[in-house]
RNA sequence: GUGGCUGUAGUCAAGCGGUUAAGACACAGGAUUGUGGCUCCUGCAUUCGUGGGUUCAAUUCCCAUCAGCCACCCCA
């Protein structure tokens, strides 16, 4: 019969993987509950007009890589393609804007995209992110940021790249993209197929084409960044006197243009070069708009969303080694019928203890016990035959030394209690 | 969605038209009496991603398909 394989651009994570994920996992809640951040889980799918409205209907995300089908009860569903919309959703829905403000949330979530899969680009991939919902102090974005470095600086990542960037609020970019069309029109022949179309889609990519002649014809294309009102600049402004403050290096990217239709203001990268084409590792920014577009009342929003593949990729590139979790506590050696089912009962009685414990079930030779009980990275070894069951009366063998030690057999319990303390 | 590279055991791989498909690691067993890690020995692919085609003959050539990687695109 054919096997069935993991779905293209999907992966399982397998136990000698899986410990590394348990730990960055653990990290992060750990830092998000420093920063006063409350954990918060949504469901996996949603009903697709929220990404629709959350997301936006000219992004690619929407137009060509979501996941939806209509389930049994005509319902039209989504596989959520990335966190925000989501918690954005349960804050109005559950009337989290009537507690005390802010709101600041974490999640962890795998996320679903058709997409080409390549290095650190999955069609299931994984999402740790945080929002802060009820203010909109540029010290805010700029403590969403820190919280994001203090988690890269605490796994000991370094070559890490914070890029920002100020995408102004609805206003100032309806007056930039004028500016932008106007500053193109005469040129957009002379520019490459895919500024073309640009021109029409998104005029702002076209500050980021890496084809020479299209660099060489916007040379002295107007930035977005120049153009923002005076409240956008001052947030700016307030979001890099905070960075300084916390002594976060920065460099301001201007072509940094988020591809989600709900950013304003702040619009930030984190990136790491190790890793290929793929290489943000960490992306968020402002979205003041977002909450009062979903409905609910008008309420400014920023976050940021890392993906945990590239997370994974950046430390294994760097050669970062997460700590391995250790072996068990005893290994039951047995020889013979009556001295394995004595083990049964010795063995669920450490067990419930809270002991790590474990024994054979191939019917290996005592010989091959002891190799798995290496493999097991037991601590300790017994060996339980007839003699000892007799004499009640078992050598306790340390693992690293090898050392042994006589000890009664029915004292096994309290010993190894006292050990592992 | 576009272009390119790749596909041989659990893993990394050699072979690139011709009777039994190297090697290493991993895994399993053993090296006389009931003790692991080192060493040594033994075993482990009727088959080369899948399906077609060319040929007397294909893992080796061609096509398709699937999958992985890389770049674009996009993004976490």
């Amino acid at each position: 019969m054919k096997n069935i394989q993991v779905p293209r651009g999907t992966r399982d994570v397998l136990p000698p993987e899986v410990y590394k994920w348990n730990y960055v996992e653990a990290l992060f809640r750990h830092i998000c509950e420093k920063f006063g951040y409350k954990e918060i889980r949504t469901p996996i799918f949603e009903h697709t007009e929220l990404f629709h409205r959350g997301v936006g209907e000219t992004t690619d995300i929407v137009q060509k890589e979501m996941y939806s089908f209509k389930d049994n009860g005509d319902r039209e569903i989504t596989l959520k393609p990335e966190g925000t919309s989501p918690v954005v959703r349960s804050f109005i829905e559950n009337k989290l804007y009537a507690d005390t403000q802010p709101t600041k949330l974490y999640y962890i979530t795998p996320c679903f995209r058709y997409e080409r899969p390549q290095a650190g680009r999955l069609r299931a991939f994984h999402q740790f992110g945080v929002e802060v919902f009820g203010t909109s102090n540029p010290a805010v974005d700029a403590e969403t940021i820190g919280l994001a470095m203090a988690f890269y600086k605490s796994l000991d990542i370094k070559n890490l790249e914070l890029r920002i960037n100020s995408v102004g609020c609805p206003e100032c970019r309806r007056k930039y993209n004028d500016t932008l069309r106007n500053y193109l029109s005469t040129r957009v022949d002379r520019l490459c197929k895919t500024c073309q179309d640009r021109y029409e889609r998104n005029p702002m990519r076209i500050i980021d084409c890496k084809v020479e002649s299209c660099k060489k014809e916007i040379a002295d294309i107007p930035l977005m960044l120049d153009h923002v009102c005076e409240d956008c600049r001052n947030d700016f402004e307030g979001l890099k006197e905070n960075l300084t403050l916390m002594e976060i290096p920065y460099q301001v990217d201007p072509t940094i243009v988020r591809g989600l239709d709900y950013y304003t203001k702040t619009a930030f990268e984190i990136i790491s070069h190790e890793i290929g084409a793929q290489g943000t590792v960490c992306g968020g920014g402002r979205y003041d708009g977002l909450i009062e577009c979903l409905g609910g009342p008008a309420t400014p929003g920023v976050g940021f969303a890392m993906g945990v593949e590239r997370l994974l990729l950046t430390l294994q590139n760097n050669n970062i080694e997460i700590p391995k979790p250790k072996g068990i506590d005893i290994f039951i050696a047995t020889i013979g019928e009556n001295a394995s089912k004595e083990a049964v009962k010795l063995l669920h009685k450490l067990r419930l203890e809270g002991i790590a414990a474990d024994k054979d079930h191939m019917n290996r030779s005592l010989k091959a016990q002891f190799k798995y009980a290496d493999k097991l990275h037991a601590a300790y070894t017994i060996v339980i035959g007839d003699d000892e069951l007799d004499k009640d009366s078992v050598q306790l063998k340390n693992m690293e030394t090898g050392q042994q030690e006589e000890i009664k057999l029915s004292t096994i319990l309290e010993l190894m209690k006292s050990k592992i303390k």
